[in-house]
DNA sequence: CCGGATCCCAATAGATACTG
DNA sequence: CAGTATCTATTGGGATCCGG
C-alpha cells in the first residue's frame, strides 16, 4: 500500500513507521463488519439493538467488538444514557463520516457490477 | 446497504434479490486480504510469488483462496504459462480496476487520518 | 522449482447463558 | 437493553506433499 522504496536513511524511518501504521489501520477497518456498521450508521444515530437490526447477520459479539474498535479509533462516538433500561447510542464522528463516504463509493461500485459479477461467477462455476 | 423499504409487491422481489446479492458480493470483496491484493496488483501484472511478497503478511493459503474468489468474480485474470517451472500471472480486469480506484480512496483516507486515529487510540487506551 | 491442495493445530467467530 | 463470559463451530496459518 503506497509502499515506496525505502533507503536506509534515518528520515525514512518515519515514513516506514507511518506506512506500517497505515497498513495496521487499514487491516482493522477494511473488514466487512466494520464497513457495514459504518454504512448503517450513515448520518444518523442508532442504538445498539437498532444497529444489530440494520447490519444483517452480524452477531452480538462482532457488533460490540467492532464498535469498540471504531470507538477506539475515534470513528464512532458512544453515548451512554444512564437510564433503566440502559440506552447506548452510536454516531459517526467527522473522520468516520469521511470513511463512510469512501465506503459509499464501494457500495456504488458493488451495485454497478452485480450483473458482471453474477455472470462471471456462473461461467467460472461451469468449469 | 441502500436497504430501502420494500413493499410486498412482486416487482420489489427483484430489488430485494439484487440487494441481498449486493450484500453477498460486498461481504466477500470487503475483506482486508482481497482489498490489499487488488491494491498490490495496481495497473500491472504480478506472479503468485511476487504478490506474496507485495501483500505483507498474507499466507500462501489466503492468497490462493482470495485470488480464486477474485477470478471467479471476474475481477482478476489468471494467466498460466505452461513452462517449467510454471509461471502464473495475475492482472486486474476492467471492473477490477474500478474497484481498485475505490480501494485507493480508502487508502488515501487512511493515510490522511493516521494522526487522528493514533491520538484517539492513545486517549482511549489511557482509560 | 512454482503454484496449488491437504492436513493439523491455533485463533477467531457464532450461539447461548448470565450480569448490571 | 447493553455488555460480558463461556462453550462450541468455523476459519486461518504453517508444514508438507503433489503435479507440472
Amino acid at each position: 500500500m503506497v509502499t515506496k522504496q525505502f533507503s536506509g536513511s534515518p528520515e525514512d524511518a518515519d515514513l516506514r513507521r507511518a506506512d506500517s501504521l497505515a497498513r495496521e489501520i487499514f487491516s482493522d477497518v477494511a473488514n466487512k463488519w466494520a464497513l457495514l456498521i459504518i454504512e448503517a450508521l450513515g448520518e444518523g444515530t442508532l442504538r445498539f439493538s437498532e444497529l444489530r437490526g440494520e447490519v444483517e447477520g452480524i452477531s452480538h459479539k462482532m457488533l460490540t467488538q467492532n464498535l469498540r474498535m471504531l470507538e477506539r479509533y475515534g470513528l464512532v462516538e458512544r453515548c451512554v444514557h444512564p437510564t433503566v433500561p440502559p440506552r447506548v447510542e452510536y454516531t459517526l464522528t467527522e473522520p468516520g463520516q469521511g470513511l463512510r463516504r469512501t465506503v459509499h463509493v464501494m457500495c456504488d461500485w458493488t451495485h454497478e457490477h452485480i450483473g458482471h459479477i453474477e455472470a462471471s461467477r456462473r461461467t467460472f462455476d461451469a468449469s
